[in-house]
DNA sequence: AAAAACTGCAACCGCCAGATA
DNA sequence: CTATCTGGCGGTTGCAGTTTT
């Protein structure tokens, strides 16, 4: 209760302001100045809660607000701002004088996010995308056939495997194992390029999500690769990146490799070696 | 010309933390 | 210590204007 209480007393006003209204809460606040919010309304004259007068005029009213366009250097403030605090819009505000948060809300929920899609980029983590859903779906498709368990590849080995070389020669066999002969790291990179490929890890990602809906833990470690454990989808995503980092790939999306990432939640458990 | 879909933006809502009674 | 109030914040909604069909 309480923080309510005025609402109930008498019928406030919502929806936009009028030029009534705003000349009102403008001409109170030029004379007395901003102080107590909750008794603006009473003191202005105004049906509308101590809130609304407050957002109306820090949104709109006060007389320090740019307004128009936002321009390249502001949009790159913007982005490189939001790229260190995230969805801060209050702090990334205080860096841009005369903008508010709310527009700078706006201005990225319907415009900057969008382009940076366009660009190929994650606009959670501004960095590019290597995933999609499509994909993830065709690539377990794939694997529920033995047959098309490797994608066609110019290599007489499939490339899943050779690409478990890779892993397991850079990283030492931390994360997947092979019995196979060593590989260059180099050469991996240079074969590979530009190729579909399919996710070593997908095969224990893909038991995971058969084994989380499956209850009898007897069938569950049957289907489990040995030393593999259960981790978080997050954990999943990690571990490609640090795959393709190994791997000295810092354009992922050459590889046309599909990672989770834009999933969360969805697939929530996938495995990873003890 | 009209309807539908899309877009941008203003405003609201719910939650939280700090201040105060 | 607890309850209440207030301001601040981020997420979401709703609406008006614009574009597309």
């Amino acid at each position: 209760m309480g923080r309510h209480s005025n609402s109930v007393k008498q019928k406030l006003r919502k929806g936009l302001w009028s030029p009534e209204e705003d000349e009102k809460l403008l001409n109170y606040i030029t004379r007395f100045g901003v102080g107590c919010w909750s008794s603006v309304p009473q003191h202005a004259g105004l049906q509308r809660c101590g809130k609304s007068c407050r957002l109306r005029w820090i949104n709109y009213l006060r007389p320090d607000l740019k307004r128009g366009t936002f321009s390249q250097q502001e949009e790159n403030i913007i982005l490189d701002l939001h790229q260190v605090l995230g969805n801060r819009w209050a702090q990334i505000a205080a860096q841009l004088p005369g903008r508010t948060d709310n527009e700078i809300k706006n201005f990225w929920n319907s415009c900057l996010k969008k382009k940076l899609m366009k660009q190929g980029i994650d606009p959670n983590t501004h960095k590019p995308v290597m995933d999609n859903a499509y994909a993830i779906d065709k690539q377990i498709e794939c694997f529920d056939k033995e047959s098309e368990f490797y994608p066609s590849s110019s290599s007489s080995m499939p490339v899943a495997v050779e690409l478990e070389h890779a892993f397991h020669i850079n990283n030492g066999g931390v994360m997947l194992s092979s019995s196979s002969s060593s590989m260059e790291t180099g050469s991996i990179h240079d074969t590979y390029l530009s190729k579909s490929v399919c996710d070593p890890l997908l095969v224990e990602f893909k038991s995971g999500r058969e084994c989380s809906s499956n209850t009898n833990s007897s069938n569950m470690n049957t289907s489990l690769s040995a030393g593999f454990q259960l981790m978080t989808f997050e954990g999943y995503v990690g571990q490609w990146q640090h795959h393709m980092h190994d791997l000295h790939v810092n354009n992922t999306q050459d590889f046309n490799i599909y990672s989770m990432g834009s999933l969360p939640g969805e697939y929530p458990d996938v495995f990873h070696q003890t």
